[in-house]
DNA sequence: TGTCTATATATAGACAGGCTATGTATTTTG
DNA sequence: CAAAATACATAGCCTGTCTATATATAGACA
């Protein structure tokens, strides 16, 4: 019943979140964004890699992200991500239509 | 992509308003919870009744609603809907959890 | 008379995103 | 030498919302 709450509360929030980050550092890896992500909002938030890795994926592949592997010698490579044009703006549609969002949760609350 | 970033924004908040209207108007029934939401939402909040009667069902077999049919002479019933005990537990938690996850959200945006 | 809208509820099935679990590989720490 | 941290990947599960459809009545409108 509230066990799975976050996640709920989570969904479509992620890519928002992912492609605030990224077009904020201007190039990021996934791990960092994780560490980040938990750095920023004091523990709370704490991205599974089940959940970060698929949606950069996606959004990769639907153009939002661009990808770039980066080889570092001797270690694993990271696969390091920017937002293209069409990644800002939907970034920004989707940071108005939270707003939108939390405003409208607000007036039922009835929060002034 | 974007098309139902609405629906994903929802998800998890419904059960969270539901408990909230129906614990604030003392006994309501699931068509009046639609239209209280839009008006107080301004018209932002549309739900389906795909989304609200199910839910409604989920609620009252966890217990955190108990519903009654009422007959009406001549018209369709109605079925009335209370929060109990544990759904007023349940609300509260939720509702300090929607708290600290738009606080959070905020906080990756950073918002002051 | 017939159709449309509003009121009022119900549910099957589709859809999709986040999670669990597992796997790989390297470096650092204890 | 084992464990933890770094870094990525993905198959399959779970579950809430939506679409579509169904039932039933009342009142408007033509």
């Amino acid at each position: 019943m509230e066990n799975s709450y976050r996640a709920d509360l989570l969904r479509g929030n992620t890519d928002l979140m992912l492609l605030f980050l990224i077009d904020q550092m201007k190039e990021t890896y996934g791990y960092e964004i994780i560490k980040e992500i938990e750095r920023r909002s004091k523990g709370y938030f704490r991205f599974k890699e089940g959940t970060v890795y698929p949606a950069l994926h996606k959004l990769e592949r639907n153009g939002l992200l661009k990808g770039e592997w980066k080889k570092r010698r001797g270690e694993q490579e990271r696969r390091y991500y920017s937002i293209t044009e069409r990644g800002r703006e939907v970034l920004l549609r989707k940071l108005g239509m939270w707003e939108d969002f939390s405003r409208a949760v607000g007036l039922i609350f009835g929060n002034a």
